[in-house]
DNA sequence: TATTTTTCTTAAGCTAGTTCATCGCTTTGA
DNA sequence: TCAAAGCGATGAACTAGCTTAAGAAAAATA
């Protein structure tokens, strides 16, 4: 049996449920486990599944006409992720989410969280400041790109989250910060050379 | 007196809404008269209204160390802006919101906005399916920004906003397209040339 | 443990996009 | 109605970041 007490805390955080409710959301949710490399969600299928990552590492990317991989987002202990396009209006997804490592999640069904929202007030809200804050966050990441330079934005993400930096692959990270891996390997070695 | 249809229609698209509840939401909102080059939202202070357009056209931009001028978004007619974050947080404002033609828009203060919320199930969904659509919205956004070349982020802003491009100055065009006014310029005069 | 595959580094040459500067054309405002 | 300011076009010089290629390091797999 898995510990789920990080997922509670991260609910907990965001808006406050009774007892009852906090058992109905965690019984809607589904342990899964995950093989390094698997796909959770491929191009072409509609995401089925709101995705907690509770141990692991994840990213979704798309490949473009080149062949090109662009990592769209990361998501480690206690993030979220899905392709957020395909599962909110149910269609064909874009993107691939891929597990990094070997993971363990939760995820509930689009149905299942349906149905919570259609008859739960408290839940309902939930998922309510659960998408605010999603539509927050993404504002903030394309104000980012717009203003920061290649390297500027390689330092917030590294001041951001210095830990999860050591776990990524660097070619996921040089294309979510929007620059080849090379470049990002320029980067952190004139970092290094003027120390 | 203004005509509100289109304001209605707009919400009717995203939900339906009983009479009473249109008529609650409606009376939430206020007309108000905007003169080109008024700020609504400016960095500093809370973001304290959630507006929609029903005539004119504005751009949110922020302002970066160099001093240069970023677009983030624009609304023209039936279409929606704040600076988000500051507005779901209830933080200082980071953007500005510009009026770029005289306008009329609707406005609905985030008090206003939280007690309608908390207490009117079926505007309380209203409003999330606002925020899960904006998300939606950001999200593929950003994967355009990741994916297109600045020539191919302008050709699918003409294809998918044709008439609103006429009416945008082009420098906040470019900055919103992520490059500088004269490389537009070049993408436009060379795409005539071509004819 | 050896082998294969994937990832990272380095460096040279290149190009998409920027910067700077100049010139008309419009708007704006006194 | 005239001056001032703002906007878009154009071109030359520049640079941030890309492409290509090849080797070194690390990780996966047998």
């Amino acid at each position: 049996m898995e510990d789920l007490s990080p997922f509670v805390e991260n609910i907990n955080r965001k808006a406050r449920l009774s007892p009852e409710n906090m058992a109905l959301l965690t019984a809607a949710f589904k342990v899964v486990k995950v093989k390094r490399k698997q796909l959770l969600i491929q191009p072409g299928f509609v995401a089925k599944y709101r995705i907690y990552v509770l141990k692991g590492a994840f990213h979704s990317y798309v490949i473009d006409d080149k062949g090109n991989e662009h990592t769209i987002q990361f998501a480690v202990e206690d993030w979220w992720l899905s392709d957020y396009n395909s599962y909110i209006h149910q269609t064909p997804a874009t993107q691939f989410v891929e597990a990094l490592e070997n993971s363990i999640i939760l995820q509930v069904d689009y149905q299942a969280e349906q149905q919570l929202k259609d008859t739960n007030w408290e839940l309902a809200t939930l998922f309510r400041l659960m998408a605010e804050q999603t539509a927050a966050y993404l504002a903030r990441r394309i104000v980012s790109n717009l203003t920061q330079s290649a390297e500027e934005r390689y330092n917030e993400f590294v001041a951001k989250y210095p830990q999860v930096v050591q776990r990524l692959p660097q070619y996921a990270l040089a294309s979510y910060l929007n620059m080849t891996r090379e470049f990002l390997s320029k980067i952190r070695n004139d970092k290094v050379r003027k120390k």
